[in-house]
RNA sequence: GGGCGCAUAGCUCAGCUGGACAGAGCGCACGGUUCACAUCCGUGAGGUCCGGGGUUCAAGUCCCUGUGCGCCCA
């Protein structure tokens, strides 16, 4: 006996209270499952501590969740592990800004003051994300969060590393990096954007001895300053005779060679190359092959150096306008033209990045990578979609060692001694005796991330989860971090663990807005999910983001989608109304055998068990977003609109026995449905699943739905064809016709070889199309004169439509549909009377093409006797 | 310079295992208060599936090529 329902889904009321009902039952965790439970693991990519959830985040969510809940009710010993990221940079900046606002600085009050308020910063503003992330309905286990700079992770982390520095694959030492400096910190080759942007070419000479001069053009003036020679094309007739001669650096007159080197373009500006190998990551490798000297002009905040001579302490754009006018009064110059070039910016702050010498530690990463490329070569690692597999090799085969030490106070010191003799110590102590002090440097933030899938389990110890849990199942994420994080997860989970991280990497695409742009607060389209939430409810904003798009592809938000989406929510809850409305007693569960089922139910179950085998062939295939269509589709223009409408047959006028056993089939069809729905949607289906009949607590630990080949009925399926045609024609008609939808009208059918049927279920006609009465006719008998034909297989029904049919309208209208009809049946004869087609195609395409066949011949037949009767070869 | 993606109805998108007249939502037009739902129901209009080749009995779907837009790497 089911309770009555509220008319509406409350989503606001309904949300909180079922996710704290799972999460306080401890059903998000894996223990649900029996211990000998195939476990399925996901680590959730851990947000920003300092972020706010936007779409990406719940994009990443609804369809990690889709596959956690999924893989739950399939009865695997679901893990999904949650956490937060310190993000270094990210957090840096905003702890610093506050500190900005009370009038102070991290320098002011100090390295130990600083990260006691980060601390305090992160315990006030970190739990924010997480909490709406419960609002998405994530079912992860909270028990087992976790963040980048707790104990347990701060310890893998300097494991790995000193590991990596015992094995030679970590090195320190002075070499060219990108420098941000806003930041004041050295930053990877990843963090860097480049962009084209309009900038300006300077011509000017470059004095020679002997008074002479080449020209050359730099889109950077004030490097001349640390300029250490001069290079042309060795093969360059114009410069030949200056090769081995010194030049002069500008200004500061300072003696240099000219050399030559290969890498010269002798098309790009005058063909002659200014070199400094301090500022310019191509000269630097020029000035190795050439043993030239590398001289530092800029400061750490890019104001020059002493090296600079009389530009010492200017800013480095202040100091290129300065050096250009000194050098225009000197005569050197020769002039500036409008230039596209590509710009290093922050991916950060959006400044400029200068390369700049300094010291850094490094990562030798080529044999890590070498593993990293080999795991997903031999399928050990599978991407989803395939076409980024070719993305991460070129990566990897092209890598760059990683410069993974940052200038900041946030995040994993480094763990590394410096002797009182210059003497480097790594370790997680000191070594004894006095004057050692530590690594002032932290870690990249990708660095500890890369640990993520193991680190979280509690790796380097050899807990009972890194045993169950790791390797883990799929690491679902954005496109846009395959290198970042997803490549280096995979390099270090090899190295330390021996094996993959994880066996799917499923990548998404961003979430745009409706016209395809970013999200940006210039453009001011800006979408908050929590907005969304509060509007519509999570669950039309998780099933729109999941079925919007298709795996890899970015995707774009529209509002409507949303909208109709909760509409959808609304129309299943009224589904649910009606059939719990409709039910009385105890009701046996489950389906009762084919046999005894009415011709719409044995349809609907066909239907029904259709349906699950599309969708498990389309979540093998990760195609989440078309199964959630299908079952969006089958609900409402299957279910809904034909199936219940038939129902009211039985449930009102039927016997007991019709009534138990429609109820049964309304039951088992929706509460099927809810269980395909709920990775999708998981509140509203768990909130209806509960005031349906049904075993077991709750949906979310309810079993997956499989296909019963027993179910599958493709008599049924066609016949129910034939009569939804004919009540389509019939709505068709009454529209043409402009009948009252409220009157009542008759039918006499020629019933053909549905004669039978057509007597047992004339009530359909009654329900959907306002046929109160079919008359079937004798074979042979003759048609009625003033009436409307709609014609489906060898049936023919006419609507006598006293004083409303105008005899020519309907003979046009018959007219065109036997034209229509005649057309598809030439196409469909000179396809099976195509040899090549009946001897090659399946034979069941040829086996329906032939059956189609008959069918549109049937109707032809027909409609082609209605003409003769009713057109007298009136055209 | 290399690689990748996208181009289908007015708008936003599906259509990935090639096979029936190419689909959905929104929008539009017309009509609807019968007891699940107007957050609804019914009917309809609207498409050279970017152009050109090819493979195949069969191509929106596979291959090549061109055009336009976007992204990644250098």
């Amino acid at each position: 006996m089911s309770q009555p329902m509220p008319k509406t889904f409350n989503f606001a009321e309904a949300e909180p209270r079922l996710y704290h009902w799972w999460e306080q039952h401890g059903w998000f965790k894996p223990e649900v499952a029996p211990p000998d439970a195939e476990p399925f693991v996901i680590s959730m990519p851990p947000p920003n501590v300092t972020g706010a959830l936007h779409l990406g985040h719940a994009l990443t969510a609804s369809i990690e969740d889709l596959m956690i809940r999924y893989e739950r009710m399939r009865g695997k010993a679901v893990l999904w592990v949650p956490g937060t990221d310190h993000a270094g940079i990210a957090t840096q900046l905003q702890v610093e800004k506050m500190l900005r606002d009370e009038g102070t600085s991290r320098q002011e009050i100090g390295r130990e003051e600083f990260l006691a308020r980060t601390w305090a910063w992160k315990e006030k503003y970190g739990g924010t994300i997480q909490n709406q992330h419960r609002r998405l309905g994530a079912s992860c286990d909270w028990d087992r969060e976790r963040f980048t700079l707790d104990d347990g992770l701060s310890n893998a982390v300097q494991e790995v590393f000193i590991h990596l520095y015992e094995q030679g694959l970590i090195y320190r030492g002075p070499r060219l990096v990108n420098w941000s400096p806003g930041l004041q910190t050295a930053v990877s080759d990843l963090e860097v954007e480049r962009e084209e942007e309009q900038g300006k070419l300077y011509y000017f000479k470059y004095p020679v001895e002997g008074g002479d001069f080449i020209p050359v053009a730099t889109t950077r003036p004030e490097t001349i300053l640390g300029d250490t020679a001069v290079c042309v094309h060795p093969e360059d007739p114009r410069y030949q005779p200056f090769i081995g001669k010194t030049a002069y650096v500008p200004i500061l007159n300072r003696p240099i060679p000219i050399i030559a080197d290969e890498y010269v373009d002798r098309d790009f500006g005058t063909g002659a190359l200014k070199i400094t190998p301090g500022h310019d990551f191509n000269d630097y490798e020029i000035g190795q092959r050439h043993h030239l000297p590398i001289i530092n002009i800029m400061n750490r905040d890019a104001t020059l150096n002493e090296a600079a001579g009389p530009y010492a302490g200017l800013d480095r754009f202040v100091a290129r306008e300065k050096l250009w006018q000194d050098m225009e009064a000197a005569g050197l110059t020769i002039k500036v033209v409008e230039h596209t070039m590509i710009v290093p910016r922050s991916q950060r702050g959006g400044e400029v990045v200068e390369p700049l010498i300094s010291t850094q530690w490094f990562v030798k990463i080529q044999p890590l990578a070498e593993k990293a490329i080999a795991a997903v070569r031999d399928g050990r690692i599978k991407i989803v979609p395939e076409r980024f597999e070719k993305v991460y090799y070129h990566w990897l085969e092209n890598i760059e060692d990683w410069c993974v030490s940052r200038q900041l106070w946030w995040g994993h010191r480094i763990p590394a001694w410096y002797g009182p003799n210059g003497e480097i110590h790594v370790g997680k102590q000191p070594p004894q005796g006095d004057g050692w002090t530590p690594e002032e440097d932290v870690l990249d933030t990708w660095f500890s991330s890369g640990l993520w899938p193991f680190s979280t389990l509690g790796w380097p110890e050899q807990t009972p989860d890194l045993k169950r849990f790791y390797p883990t199942s799929v690491m679902e994420t954005g496109y846009d971090i395959l290198f970042f994080w997803v490549a280096r997860m995979i390099m270090l989970g090899l190295w330390f663990t021996g094996e993959v991280p994880f066996t799917t990497v499923y990548l998404h695409g961003m979430v745009r807005d409706k016209y395809g742009r970013k999200f940006s607060k210039t453009l001011g389209n800006s979408t908050d999910p929590l907005e969304i939430m509060d509007q519509y409810g999570t669950d039309p904003l998780r099933f729109t983001l999941v079925t919007s798009g298709s795996p890899g592809n970015d995707l774009n938000l529209d509002n409507d989608r949303v909208e109709a989406n909760w509409r959808f929510v609304n129309k299943i809850w009224q589904m649910g109304n009606f059939i719990t409305g409709n039910l009385e007693g105890d009701l046996p569960p489950g389906l009762p055998p084919a046999s005894e089922l009415d011709l719409p139910s044995r349809w609907i179950v066909s239907r029904l068990n259709r349906l699950i085998g599309s969708v498990q062939y389309l979540f093998d295939a990760y195609q989440y977003g078309e199964a959630g269509r299908q079952i969006y589709e089958f609900l409402w223009n299957e279910f809904a609109d034909w199936y219940i409408e038939m129902s009211k047959h039985p449930l009102y006028e039927g016997d007991a026995g019709a009534k138990t056993h429609t109820r049964r089939v309304l039951v088992t069809v929706l509460d099927t449905c809810l269980r395909l729905l709920h990775p999708f949607m998981p509140f509203v289906t768990e909130e209806l699943w509960q005031y349906l009949p049904h075993q077991g607590e709750a949906l979310m630990l309810a079993r997956w739905p499989a296909v019963n080949e027993a179910c599958l009925d493709e008599p049924a399926e066609n016949t129910m064809n034939v009569l939804m045609d004919l009540v389509r024609g019939v709505r068709n008609v009454r529209t043409e016709y402009g009948v009252d939808p409220a009157r009542r009208i008759e039918a006499l059918v020629s019933p053909g070889s549905y004669r039978d049927v057509l007597q047992q279920y004339s009530y359909i006609f009654a329900r959907l199309c306002n046929v109160s009465h079919l008359k079937l006719l004798d074979a042979g008998a003759g048609a009625p004169e003033q009436a409307a034909s709609v014609v489906a297989s060898d049936v023919t029904l006419y609507l006598p439509l006293a004083g409303m049919v105008d005899i020519q309208a309907e003979c046009d209208r018959l007219n065109k549909e036997q034209a229509r009809l005649e057309e598809q049946i030439k196409r469909s004869q000179a396809m099976l009377a195509n040899e090549q087609f009946v001897s090659r195609a399946k034979p069941e395409v040829v086996e329906r093409e032939r059956t189609r066949l008959a069918e549109l011949q049937a109707s032809s037949t027909q409609l082609a006797e209605r003409l003769a009767a009713l057109c007298n070869g009136a055209k």
